[in-house]
DNA sequence: GTGAAAGCGCTAACAG
DNA sequence: CTGTTAGCGCTTTCAC
């Protein structure tokens, strides 16, 4: 009944115990070494060292997951991955993690709130921990989230209510001076385009907006959404309005609205102006270039890693990072025509 | 010697073997019930199905990927993340293969060949199988990844000399197609605009290019790259180069050129006509929209995860799909000005 | 500083 | 059809 053992495996995949008899040490002893344990004597570390180089042994990530626990893999969900807006902050993020040995599970909602929740949870389950960018879902759902006891994080969204990390962006200062810009170039009647329906920063920027009224200036709400195509489409309703201004939830619609004007031949800025949000790289590229705001995605991406990792280390939860947004005026505002003043 | 057994695991998560005791059977048969398999009786099946759900259980996913020795997780390496061809692609499969109950790792390689390699052994590790889109890597360190023995898929470049399954969209008929719409317009004088040096499409995209020459039509061949503002930065050198026409790579280097020539007062295509390649939303909503090749990145997504999801069921290896582009004529081109031709 | 051994939670023979 | 049991490959006490 002796194991039937001379320490070598059979089949393909070399496991650590192969290491350890090539090395002549005992499994545990490798895999301090390869946890870059101290407590080990130079000697042994060298001689193991050459074994799994010599051998061309890599762990099983697996099998270290089950024993320890961790599994060194961060879900990470966005309500769009084609909304440009998640570009920056995905991309940062994965290579922050990498460099810290994580790696992220993408999963998209689809703007899905039912989805979102079941994502989300079924994430957690096979992870470390959880990003939520710009979620959609009820502040109960998030709470249920939380439950599970893994660190959760949420990206442009404030939720009160909840002990969860939070980093995000402040629309509302930013959109506010671009608002009173607008209103002192000498705009008195302004469209808003609300972004999608259950956005934190949609409701955030509007907020800001509405703010102009107090300035006597006329504002025409329209629900639009997030993409070039609504943006495109609301054209019709903007003109309208008899809005000299368009103040737009994000790059996107504004896009969308300054081709549809140009379309028509009714000329950007000179007689409509718009304004977009995000400054995402397009902005810069549309005739003329756009009035916006800069959002700092890869600094939240950067900051919601450094949160994340943090708290996989066992800080306590809870930390708010408030990002500031600026204004970047281009081409697409100016005053109004003079018949219109 | 006894197992201290009444079965309740202590600590915090559920077992199957609570399952277990709790629907008085053992634990091969939650397991069976789990996996839906078959040979189960309808009445014990009803009954761990009832405790599962009233206990809350949820299959520990890395336990499960040990003893089975599948992740049921797949990479998706791409060169760069913020480059919108990659949208649609990705958020196809992520929604197909969670359909299947699969989960994509996704990482980014920075178009840097040796992060690419890195990322893919790596990748290759803690996953079923890898998806590698756009590789730059050399067919040698591709034959490696083959060797891991796991399914690996290639998208958007053919590599004749491995057996490896492909799945890629043919841009030489089209851009052929594209380059002869605009010699028949009658330019005489044609820029192209060279994508990323190891891009095979922008080799095959220059291959269709170059036949012009044979109608007699001179080529400025110019290296830029697959961005907005690589594009933008080449117009000295294609106003140089005295072309009535620009072919350029990819539309994010054509709409570059667009908005650089309008701004120095070039009338597009009065002027100069531009064409670009995959037709991505941002085509249709540049002044003018731009005449490309729709490439359908979707359809690529969508059999891509077919046929990779045939692969991990066993299916062997070697099936390349060739997917059709086609010219999509827009406003950005035009017959050239006559006291150029 | 080092090794032996007990699991991590589940699947998959194998026996009945 | 159902149960018993031996691992999957690694980490981590616990002794020495």
């Amino acid at each position: 009944m002796t194991p039937t053992g001379d320490g070598r495996t059979t089949g393909d995949r070399l496991t650590i115990r192969d290491v350890a008899h090539d090395a002549q040490v005992s499994v545990a002893t490798v895999s301090r070494v390869l946890a870059g344990s101290a407590s080990v004597s130079p000697a042994l570390v060298e001689r193991v060292r050459e074994s799994v180089r010599r051998l061309g042994y890599t762990p099983h990530s697996v099998a270290r997951s089950l024993a320890s626990g961790r599994t060194r893999l961060v879900g990470a969900l966005v309500p769009n991955l084609a909304n440009h807006y998640f570009y920056a902050l995905i991309k940062r993020m994965l290579h922050d993690a990498e460099r810290d040995g994580y790696r992220l599970i993408v999963a998209d909602s689809d703007e899905n709130v039912v989805a979102e929740r079941e994502l989300g949870v079924n994430l957690l389950h096979q992870t470390d921990g959880l990003i939520l960018c710009s979620p959609r879902a009820r502040v109960g759902v998030l709470r249920q989230l939380l439950d599970h006891g893994k660190p959760v994080l949420v990206l442009n969204r404030l939720v009160d209510s909840l002990p969860v990390s939070q980093v995000v962006v402040e629309s509302y200062p930013a959109m506010r001076q671009l608002a009173t810009y607008v209103a002192d170039l000498g705009h008195r009647r302004v469209a808003y385009l609300h972004g999608p329906a259950r956005s934190w920063h949609s409701r955030e920027r509007w907020r800001a907006v509405r703010l102009l009224t107090r300035r006597g200036v006329d504002i025409t709400e329209i629900r639009v959404g997030a993409t070039m195509d609504a943006g495109h489409r609301a054209v019709p309703q903007i003109l309208r309005s008899d809005a000299t201004a368009v103040l737009a939830y994000n790059d996107l619609a504004a896009i969308g609205v300054v081709v549809g004007l140009t379309e028509r031949g009714i000329r950007v800025p000179q007689e409509v102006s718009v304004t977009g949000f995000d400054d995402i790289p397009h902005s810069r590229f549309v005739t003329p270039p756009l009035t916006t705001v800069r959002s700092p995605q890869e600094e939240v991406g950067s900051v919601a890693w450094k949160v994340m990792s943090g708290q996989l280390h066992g800080d306590s939860p809870g930390t708010r990072t408030v990002l500031a947004a600026e204004p970047v005026i281009r081409n697409s505002t100016a005053a109004p025509p003079e018949n219109s003043r």
